[in-house]
DNA sequence: AGACTGACGATCC
DNA sequence: GGGATCGCCAGTC
């Protein structure tokens, strides 16, 4: 079971949980409106446990490359379903879908 | 207590 | 613009 705080956990669903679909933020963007700019690690490890928390859109989340959870293969099918475009290199287009906070 | 690791970010090349 | 390197903070061993 995955043993981190649960104030960190709540902060970052919550946050998670307001990004609008079609939508997708970074993880440095989610930990400095949660107040850890330098722990955007964190907010990845808090979506791996995510999923055992309750139901959550962190397919919505992604790194500032725009690049995909690399050890998760569904994410991406899931952003096109909500109409999120991809760059050839399979990167989001962050440039149309960042979420503007 | 100390060292290693990590769903990252920023900077440098 | 893309790839490689260093730096951060907390968590886990």
């Amino acid at each position: 079971m995955a043993s981190l705080n649960s104030d960190l956990i709540y902060e970052v669903l919550a946050v998670v949980d307001e990004i609008p679909k079609g939508k997708v933020a970074t993880y440095g963007q989610i930990a400095r409106l949660i107040g850890r700019d330098k722990n955007s690690r964190l907010v990845g490890k808090v979506l791996s446990i995510s999923e055992y928390y309750g139901k959550y859109p962190c397919h919505r989340v992604v790194n500032h490359q725009g690049r995909l959870a690399p050890h998760w293969n569904e994410q991406k099918d899931l952003l096109i379903a909500e109409g999120v475009t991809f760059k050839s290199n399979g990167c989001v287009n962050l440039k149309l879908h960042q979420w503007d906070c």
